[in-house]
DNA sequence: CGGATTTGACCTGCGC
DNA sequence: GCGCAGGTCAAATCCG
């Protein structure tokens, strides 16, 4: 019964979603399969065959060197890519829209992840803090960080994904009753930012988007447990992380899809399938050719569990890789 | 006392 | 060029 609820409370987030559209400008990509499912070949890598795992598990049990679940978007290495022209929609920043694991979100979405890191952002990567902060000012531009965003159903804003964050900032979001913060990762040298902002037209979804990537692994995270993501993206170097979930270690998450993006990411067949369960539930199920996991029968895998990726054709492929 | 948060001001990019 | 909105800075304040 519960779960018909959530399910349907899912579902009409997603609707909200895909009709109000999130005030993501980034591209949020909507996933039809399971996270575990997907194949985790990120756009970054444009040697996707160097690994696909099939699951989500798969890439966990492969590598474990990559401490953190969101290594499995970092952006592939350096990529000179030259911004894809405008026809070819891929937007400058897509982002993954993933489930952040906290206690208290219940649903969660994921989008797409931006690739390209320019040489800019490559820079402030590897620069101080300050002058990345500097930098940045300098190239205030929108979308060229890769981005890792998550839709969560959540009573908290601030969702605990195993770093430490250090708020800097907090905005009115123009449209939406609720101000967007910005938070800072507090380890040195790391730059990775984020920024949370609760949906003004589903006011329980908070919309959580990294920027960034972490040079440094999640402080309280499991080993283990999450280090499949780099390896899911075949990058050999695994010094970038994402924020890495806490959260997953939540149980009866449910997650949702984020409607479908402007983005040019190649999506699943048919949108995407607004509710996703934990993976790793021992129920997968396949919804419309989506697979799917139950949560309530989910059990506990770390932080993975909770995590919701994209199908491998949701996954945005940058078109240098497409060709690839 | 040190670290985190708050908050108004400032800067930058973008659209008109 | 101007105004708006997003993003960041940094001083003040809060809290453990």
């Amino acid at each position: 019964m519960e779960e018909e609820k959530k399910k349907e409370e899912v579902l009409r987030n997603r609707d909200q979603m895909g009709n109000s559209g999130l005030l993501f400008s980034d591209a949020i990509i909507p996933n039809n399969n399971n996270m575990f499912d997907f194949p985790f070949i990120d756009s970054t890598d444009s040697s996707s065959s160097s690994f696909k795992p099939s699951t989500f598990l798969d890439l966990l049990a492969t590598q474990d060197y990559t401490p953190s679940l969101f290594d499995l978007f970092s952006p592939p290495p350096p990529p000179p890519p030259p911004p894809p022209p405008p026809t070819s929609a891929v937007p400058e920043s897509s982002e993954v829209l993933n489930t952040p694991p906290t206690p208290n979100s219940s649903s969660v979405s994921c989008s797409s992840t931006e690739r390209l890191l320019d040489a800019d952002d490559a820079d402030r990567d590897k620069s101080p803090f300050n002058k990345q902060l500097k930098a940045k000012k300098k190239n205030q531009k929108r979308g060229r960080e890769p981005r890792f965003a998550f839709m969560t159903k959540s009573e908290v804003d601030h969702l605990d994904d195993g770093y430490r964050w250090r708020k800097y900032g907090q905005k009115a979001v123009k449209n939406s009753p609720y101000p967007r913060s910005y938070y800072r990762c507090t380890t040195a040298g790391c730059g990775v930012k984020k920024r949370v902002e609760r949906s003004s037209d589903d006011p329980s979804v908070v919309v959580t988007t990294y920027e960034g990537q972490h040079t440094h692994q999640s402080p309280i995270m499991p080993r283990g447990a999450i280090s499949a993501g780099a390896a899911a993206f075949a990058s050999p170097q695994p010094p970038l992380v994402f924020p890495q979930p806490q959260l997953f270690r939540n149980h009866h998450q449910q997650y949702t899809y984020a409607p479908a993006p402007p983005v040019d990411v190649v999506t699943c067949g048919r949108g995407f399938d607004p509710v996703f369960h934990s993976f790793g539930g021992e129920e997968r199920r396949r919804i419309d050719g989506i697979t799917c996991s139950n949560s309530d029968s989910f059990q506990d895998h770390g932080l993975l569990q909770d995590m919701i990726v994209p199908s491998s054709n949701s996954l945005q492929i940058p078109e240098e890789d497409k060709q690839n």
